[in-house]
RNA sequence: GCCGCGUUGGUCAAUCGGUUAAGACGCAUCCCUUUCACGGAUGAAUGAGGGGUUCGAUUCCCCUACGCGGUACCA
């Protein structure tokens, strides 16, 4: 059993406005969802609606759409409001500076004035082979131009004339930053290879670093998952906590694996799906700076059960070989420790599996939804009985929901039947035979698929007739073509009349196809 | 370069010192189905390398290799 920290657990999902929700993303909230249900504690949205002090259009409504179609509505969040108002990062950059002051005023925080300019000019100067990117640390903030290195008067006089600066975070020396991992345990990094983050921009907006700090902090985050590329910067966090004065009240940590591309190693993006064919989003993601949209899984045709499911299988199992389950049972039997440590690639064709399974398994009223609405584009309607019926005969040879259609189209739409597989081996035997069968069917008594097919292979049999002559070319007159689920069971669904209205045609059409 | 994290079949993975090293996806063959799927059966395929610790290591420790992540006034 994990250790729960005492009181109600608080966990929160802050996706930024530009990515859009991807594979990754959907897995930290669902963990995070999963958690917080476990546990009867509370999952809060926080999130960012600028990139680069701009507001996103759409960012925000695009990740609640996302949310509410996968099922993991938060409860609080900036739709719904929630006792840490407010939850969007726009109408929260007000309160970050007092933070980075009081960390100025403590001594664990500094002003920097150097230009970007001469941030170039000391990463040029001080590049060696063997350190080919170097860091504003320790090492180096006694030579640039920050309150460290000016006096009081110097300082107070460029802050007086609104001089650009940026607070950064004063790193100490040779220090070992150590904290728990829920998935990795216990991790150490030594002070030395962590530079002075900016925690303040010279737009007065804070970065990551200090906005998660604070904001998980002020709204009482007992447990902060994300992606394990934040693991480097976490001593920064850790530090933060403690300088501000809130060690005690630090979250658990719990750094998630990534997901990588199926081919070669690296994170899974975007620009894999493209090139292999497969959605990354979860919905359609249109890129506001290419005004490119590229397509979601909800738009390729997977349930959201069975979005979630296989998302979940991507860097946990319960250890019993279980690969199905609902979110109820997820929530059940989740657990961070047995998450894995290491990525996991992603495999589509295991993803249209899970697709395929839910298909097959989620209850008929909700692909009879899906049948409806591409019914009623192309202006059909059929009742409700009907539509069930199609789909249990169909719903097993589809792996998406937009299969559905392209498998029952012939239960919709008298189908043009191909006879060139069939019109080399007609006789007039077996126009008599149809002829015959058309009247037996007439009369048979119930109308159902077994009946039917009992009837059909008599008749057969006492015309001298091999039931295998006749199948395919019945299989022709009901659906067009070879394929399709049984004959017989199709029939059963057309019905009396429709079938022998089907029989009828391709008889005509024979016909004309032999004068012709 | 430095820092961190990781490494069981092609992929997802079980095993928490003793197993013929599960299972799933995919692949191959066969069966079922007088279509196509579904389904069933079978098969090929795995512990990165080297040292320890131990009666015994896939499992614990160390080294090496490899991969990934980070190294921004991006998140």
């Amino acid at each position: 059993m994990m250790p729960i920290k005492k009181g109600k657990v608080r966990v929160r999902f802050a996706p930024s406005p530009t990515g859009g929700l991807h594979l990754g993303g959907v897995r930290t909230v669902l963990y995070n969802y999963l958690f917080a249900r476990q546990h009867k504690g509370s999952f809060i949205l926080r999130i960012e609606d600028t990139d680069q002090g701009r507001y996103v259009e759409g960012a925000e409504q695009y990740i609640l759409d996302c949310l509410e179609w996968c099922g993991l509505e938060p409860d609080e969040g900036p739709h719904k409001g929630g006792p840490f108002s407010p939850y969007r990062q726009s109408e929260r950059k007000e309160s970050y500076r007092q933070y980075a002051e009081q960390l100025v005023q403590s001594g664990h925080a500094y002003y920097a004035f150097d230009t970007p300019e001469d941030l170039e000019k000391m990463r040029e100067e001080l590049k060696r082979p063997d350190n080919p990117s170097p860091q504003y640390d320790h090492r180096v903030r006694s030579s640039m131009k920050n309150s460290l290195t000016l006096s009081q008067d110097e300082t107070d006089k460029l802050l007086q004339q609104n001089t650009p600066h940026v607070i950064r975070i004063r790193v100490p020396e040779n220090e070992i930053v150590s904290f728990h991992d829920l998935i990795r345990g216990e991790v150490q990094f030594n002070t030395n290879s962590v530079d002075d983050k900016v925690l303040l921009k010279a737009d007065g907006m804070p970065t990551y670093h200090l906005a998660v700090v604070v904001d998980d902090f002020l709204m009482q985050i007992t447990h902060a998952f994300r992606g394990e590329e934040w693991l480097p910067s976490s001593p920064v966090h850790i530090l933060l906590w403690k300088y501000l004065g809130w060690k005690d009240s630090m979250p658990e940590w719990a750094h998630l694996p990534l997901i990588l591309k199926p081919d070669g190693n690296g994170k899974l993006s975007k620009r894999d799906g493209d090139r292999l064919g497969f959605p990354v989003f979860a919905m359609d993601w249109k890129d506001a700076r290419t005004g490119e949209t590229t397509q979601g899984f909800r738009e390729k045709g997977f349930l959201p059960e069975a979005f979630i499911n296989l998302l979940a299988m991507l860097g946990w199992n319960d250890g019993s070989g279980k690969e199905l389950f609902t979110i109820e049972e997820l929530i059940e039997s989740f657990s961070l420790d047995r998450v894995h440590k290491s990525g996991a690639k992603f495999d589509f064709e295991k993803a249209k599996w899970f697709n395929h399974e839910w298909i097959k398994k989620i209850d008929t009223p909700v692909l009879v939804t899906a049948l409806q609405k591409k019914l009623s584009e192309k202006n059909l309607s059929y009742e409700t009985h009907y539509l069930s019926k199609v789909i249990e005969l169909v719903k097993e040879r589809c792996t998406y929901v937009n299969d559905l259609w392209e498998h029952s189209v012939f239960f919709f739409i008298s189908p043009d039947p191909d006879v060139t597989a069939i019109v080399s081996k007609w006789n007039d035997e077996k126009t008599t035979f149809f002829n015959n069968l058309m009247e037996v069917f007439q009369m048979v008594q119930p109308w159902d698929s077994v009946s039917l097919e009992h009837e059909c292979k008599m008749l057969a049999t006492a015309n001298n007739i091999k039931p295998g002559e006749v199948l395919l070319p019945l299989r022709i007159m009901l659906v067009g073509g070879k394929f399709g689920p049984g004959v017989f069971d199709i029939a059963a669904v057309l019905g009396k009349q429709e079938t022998n209205k089907r029989i009828a045609s391709t008889l005509q059409v024979l016909r004309n196809n032999k004068v012709g």
